[in-house]
DNA sequence: AACATGATGTCAGCTACTGACATCACGAAC
DNA sequence: GTTCGTGATGTCAGTAGCTGACATCATGTT
């Protein structure tokens, strides 16, 4: 059935592993070179050597498919949230958090270029994009009222922090040389504190 | 053909006329009665007393029916960072134009609600509704450049407005007694500015 | 060797959305 | 007042995203 499908040594038998990765991988080399409109969802699963339905059972749509690492970075910052000292400010708790966030992208700059490049490149993929951010923004402030932060306060805290960690996320992966995304984070945050002084 | 749509007095032949602005309020009442899953598209049409074809004349999509009015929001606030004086921080220039982007919604604050409901209820609408405020953002980030703001202090000052504006009418809408929208965002920036400064 | 289980394949069907073409109401030209 | 152009609508066929129901197959358990 899977064809010419990516086959691996260790084959023990069964169906081809990771049919998940495979198609992960599929739809992001599709979207990357035909454009997310002119890839239909067979397409990619004829890529990755399943049907059509075995796609829908892994993601749920089409867009879906490109933002699997979300959770487990929503995780990470609201566990840094929950563990900074209760000495610090809601902004450098959440700026703190960001930093711990943009750790984990780090070593996959390539990766996260192209993803980044592909969802640039259609507002379909822009919305759940920015979906996923505004759900990171509702879980830190939530995080944040768990710590006794009082509203508006805690979402305002949450919104600057999202707002940082795109402002420095575009800019990461703009520049020519790689630079510590660690930095930059703390760079914008700076920046943002600067703006809201004057 | 129009059945029992509403009629208005002033009936000079012709169809009925102002389609786009029943299929409005159709999608808008049935998104609010049965939700926006279960509605269909031809509902709406039919409600409004029209084709299913004729919607999509009038809308890109079932979601952009509720989005009508971002436009001539996004108009303003850019209006407004032109027409600043420039003596003003790059933050108290768009604090300013979010103050006009909430007066223009002042007046029609139960259809804000109704609308906002909607939209609270269902994430395919509240990615539309991020688009929306990503768009705005981006709007308000290229005025702010034009006016000589570097990067990344223009995108920050962007989204720290917009950030503003999400907080602010979540609170307007939330509170028993009308209070003032603008009224509101001032607060809710000087909570920003607050936070930062600690 | 029979069986329970999880992942997949197959198929039918709904709905969002689009292109192509016909039609109709109105106002302008004649 | 008849003809004609125009804009908005209706009709129809077709693609693609997505779902439910059911069959199948590989595994490891008994």
């Amino acid at each position: 059935m899977s064809g010419a499908a990516i086959t691996r040594l260790g084959d023990m038998g069964r169906w081809e592993p990771d049919a998940r990765g495979r198609l992960m991988l599929a739809a992001l080399a599709l979207y990357t070179e035909r454009g997310y409109e002119q890839t239909t969802v067979a397409d990619i699963a004829q890529r990755a050597g399943v049907t059509e339905r075995t796609f829908f059972r892994h993601f749920t749509d089409k867009r879906e498919v490109l933002f699997e690492g979300s959770g487990a970075l929503q995780e990470t910052v609201v566990a840094a949230i929950e563990a900074a000292p209760a000495s610090q400010t809601p902004i450098d708790v959440v700026g703190a958090a960001m930093v711990r966030a943009a750790q984990m992208l780090q070593e996959r700059r390539d990766f996260a270029r192209q993803r980044a490049a592909a969802i640039a490149a259609n507002p379909s993929l822009q919305e759940r994009e920015l979906l996923k951010l505004a759900k990171l923004g509702a879980a830190a402030a939530a995080a944040l009222r768990e710590r006794g932060v009082r509203e508006p306060a805690a979402g305002m805290a949450a919104e600057i922090g999202v707002a940082v960690f795109k402002v420095a996320f575009e800019q990461w992966i703009a520049d020519r040389q790689p630079v510590d995304f660690a930095d930059r984070i703390q760079e914008t945050l700076e920046q943002a504190k600067a703006l809201t002084n004057a």
